[in-house]
DNA sequence: TAGATTGTTAATCGATTAACAATC
DNA sequence: TAGATTGTTAATCGATTAACAATC
C-alpha cells in the first residue's frame, strides 16, 4: 500500500513531459537522452532523471529513453490511457467553450452539460445534450461519471459540489473563485483564472520596478 | 535595486490571501490575527507571518493585522490597484467567455477582442468590440495596452505572440498548450487547462491505487 | 571493449515550520 | 501592567542539483 507520496512538484511536471514527448514522438524521433530533453525543456538533467525514477527506471544506461515508451508510461502514470467520463455544470459561456475543447484525445469524455435555464432544454453543443439539474443523480450513476466540470455561479457552486459529492462522483474541476470543502476520497483541482492574472499583474509591477533605477 | 527576490510559492498564495481578505471586509471583520487566519486557510500561522513580512511589517504585537489595511497593501502588491488595460486574441469560444469574464473590478480592463474571421466585423461581447488582425499594432499602441490574452489556435500562436512583442506587449496570458519563447522584460503566465486536467487525473488513479488493498 | 548515459546516493539549496524576544 | 501577537531568527524539512558508480 505504501508506495512513496510523489511530491506535488513532481506531478505538476509531468503533463509538461508528456507533451514534449508527443511532439518528438509526432516528429519521428526515437530516442531522447536526458541531457538533451534537459536542453528543450529548460530544465535540469538530473530533475528530468530523478523525476521518472519516482515511478521506475524507464531508461538504459548509454542508450536514454525510447520516446515512444516513455509517452505512454506517462500516459498511464497520469492516468491518459484510461477513458474519464465527464460533465459540464454550467452552461454558460465558460461550460460552452469547455464543452467545445477537445479533451477527448486524452481521454476526458464530456457526457453532459447541465445547467438550470429551461431555455437550454434539447440544445446540445458538438451533440453533447444539455441537461437540466433535476437529472443529475440518475445521469452520473447510469453514465458512471468521475469528474464534474464545476463553471457556474459562486453563490451556486458549494451546494452544487455537495450534491455531486452526494453522487459518488470522485474528482471536481473547480472554475469558481472559492475553496471547496469535500471528503477527503474526492478530488479537487482548482483554475483560478483571477489568481493567475494576478500573478501576472504582479509580475508586471516586480519587473518594472526593478528596472526603474536603471534609466535615470 | 536589489530589493531580494520574492520566491513563486509566495507570490502564488497572495492572490488566496487577498480574496479570504476580501471576504472577510465584505463581512464587516475589522482585524484577524495569522493564528485565525491560518485556521480559515488551512496553512500555518508562521507561513502567514513569513510571507507578509516578504513586503513589510502589515501587522501590529498584541493586536493582529487590520483587514482592510492588510487587504489593500496586497492590492497594491499585485498590482491590482491599477488599470490593465487588455485585449483578448482570438474571438472563438474562449475568448468569448473570458471578454464576459468579470475582471474590471481588479483592475483588468478588455478593451477589444482581436480575430480574423471578417464574419466578426461590426460585432461585440458586452460592448468590446471585435476587431480584425490587421488593427493590432496600432490599437495597442493607441490605447497602451498592456496585457494580451491568448486564445487561438496552437499553430498560429508562436507568431502572434512575437507580433505582440514587436508592439511592445508587457505580458502575455497564454492559453495555449505551448511554451511561449519571449524576451526577458515580456511576462508570461500560462493556463494549461490540458495539464490542469492531467494532474486530476493522477490524482483520481493514484487515490484509487493507495485504497486497492484496503478493499479485499 | 570504450563511450555514453542512466539510476541513485550525497551535497546543496530553498522553503516551511517552530520558537521566542520585541512590542503593542 | 499583563496578555496577545507580531516580526524575525533558528531548526527542520523537502526539493533540486551535483556527482559518480553501475551498466548498457
Amino acid at each position: 500500500m505504501e508506495e512513496r507520496q510523489i511530491s506535488k512538484a513532481v506531478i505538476k511536471r509531468l503533463p509538461r513531459y508528456y507533451r514534449y514527448l508527443g511532439e518528438m514522438l509526432n516528429n519521428g524521433v526515437e530516442r531522447i537522452s536526458s541531457g538533451e530533453l534537459s536542453t528543450k525543456m529548460q530544465v535540469t538533467a538530473s530533475q528530468i532523471r530523478q523525476d521518472l525514477n519516482n515511478f521506475g527506471g524507464f531508461g538504459q544506461q548509454g542508450y536514454g529513453y525510447n520516446v515512444k515508451f516513455l509517452y505512454d508510461e506517462i500516459g498511464k502514470i497520469l492516468g491518459v490511457d484510461k477513458k474519464h467520463p465527464m460533465i459540464i455544470i454550467g452552461g454558460g459561456n465558460f461550460g460552452h467553450a469547455l464543452a467545445n475543447y477537445d479533451f477527448e484525445k486524452n481521454g476526458f469524455i464530456t457526457k453532459a452539460i447541465f445547467d438550470v435555464r429551461p431555455s437550454l432544454v434539447g440544445t446540445d453543443v458538438r451533440g453533447i445534450p444539455v441537461l437540466m439539474m433535476d437529472e443529475l443523480e440518475d445521469f452520473v450513476a447510469r453514465e458512471h461519471i468521475e469528474i464534474a466540470v464545476l463553471t457556474l455561479p459562486k453563490d451556486r457552486v458549494a451546494e452544487t459540489a455537495d450534491r455531486l459529492v452526494r453522487c459518488g462522483i470522485k474528482a471536481l474541476w473547480n472554475f469558481a473563485h472559492l475553496d471547496l470543502k469535500v471528503p477527503d476520497d474526492v478530488v479537487v483541482e482548482n483554475v483560478h483564472l483571477v489568481d493567475s492574472l494576478m500573478q501576472l499583474s504582479y509580475r508586471i509591477s516586480s519587473y518594472e520596478n526593478e528596472h526603474k533605477k536603471e534609466e535615470v
